[in-house]
DNA sequence: AGATAAGTGGAACGTTGTTCCATATTATAT
DNA sequence: ATATAATATGGAACAACGTTCCACTTATCT
């Protein structure tokens, strides 16, 4: 009842509907957790110890190990996490802006995205189980973002028709895909040049992507 | 199998040329260590202990760190090792396949190549100095052997002209990037399609690889 | 309020990467 | 051939990690 509103039906903590519902304080600490997690992971990287996590969030280990038995059930969260923020990022984008700019700004969100989580996605590829499902619900959660802002765009005659969802989705993976000691930079261009491919052939007052200077 | 004194000028081991010659007993260990860390690799992973591969090489742990200071630089040494076999094999192909047959087999030996050395391909992305130097290396021992190839079957007249061979060797990479569960074999057939490729239009007499329906 | 289930912290365990050095082995000088 | 120095070796010992365990605390329900 007292249940705050954002829920996309795919909980987060490792619970069961069947199940009581979680302690107050527990939540805290699992949504504390996700968060330092999160910043540790940055700055540290996906090996970064158990125990710094715990203490940036202020918990014990056990707290830690109680929500997330495994240590890549952590890392798994924090991967649904990231996924789901991207994902909302297309509402809030739908909402703010053009069609045809909305689908650019998503399209560099997302690129950040697979940046910044680089040192997780390599992780995916570790054949640990935990990992299994996320590529599943990576799909799940970004394919149809994406093609809503697609659609948008195509409707509004912004964007060329012709263009499939998945194939810019794996395409943009592939254009973040950088070695160490790349310009980090490069990415965010190169996802700005097949931004403005989809405009290609929409509509006669062809502008460039303002991302391109920015 | 082959312990011919084949060196290309970039010892393996971790020794300026000013210093003294290492021992023989010592040589003797570091060849028995880059073996059982090739095999333990393969079987358990990169992330395999140090000691699994020291018992199976015969040696204390003491020796495996005395000339791999880091578990990294021991990695970094089977991986070398393993390029160093890969740009070898380009000579031997050539020597005893015509031309286009040979770069051919040896795309598929580079993708052989790629696909089992998956974890470590992966290790290199963790920004490990260790590391550092390996893909300099990957391009300066296996660039100029597919290029040697490459020219040799576009003068025969059995690949077309015009294709870079550095745009070979990241396609291929690339198309053996593959996520777990996926079919093995998958691989194995872009490269033959892709190899394919090179030779149309080259000469009127097309023949098809017989690596696809090997 | 008391009862009960859920949550918590951190000591403790096993495994790992790494260091250290007494000992053994090889190379070199005599 | 023998002695001496340089080098290499093995494995005990250490530190850090992931994980388990349980006495204790806290929230929730009646």
């Amino acid at each position: 009842m007292n249940d705050k509103p954002e829920d996309h039906g795919d909980s987060l903590e490792p619970l069961g509907s069947t199940e009581r519902r979680v302690r107050v304080d527990a939540q805290r600490n699992i949504d504390a957790l996700l968060q330092a997690a999160l910043e540790v992971f940055v700055t540290s990287g996906v090996d970064a110890p158990v125990r710094e996590i715990a203490d940036k969030a202020g918990v014990g280990i056990g707290t830690v190990y109680r929500h997330f038995p495994q240590r890549s059930d952590l890392i798994a969260a924090v991967f649904r996490h990231e996924i789901d923020a991207c994902a909302d990022a297309a509402l809030i984008l739908a909402a703010e802006y053009d069609p045809g700019e909305a689908l650019a700004r998503w399209m560099q969100r997302y690129a950040a995205f697979i940046a910044t989580k680089r040192g997780l996605a390599t992780a995916l590829h570790s054949g640990n189980t935990a990992f299994e499902t996320l590529p599943a619900y990576f799909q799940k959660r970004l394919l149809p973002a994406l093609q809503t802002l697609l659609d948008a765009a195509v409707a509004a005659g912004e964007v060329r028709t012709g263009v499939e969802a998945d194939d810019l989705l794996s395409a943009v993976g592939n254009l973040c895909r950088q070695d160490p000691g790349d310009d980090p930079d490069r990415a965010r261009r190169m996802v700005a040049i097949l931004t403005d491919g989809l405009r290609y052939g929409a509509s006669p007052s062809v502008k460039a992507s303002s991302l391109l200077s920015a």
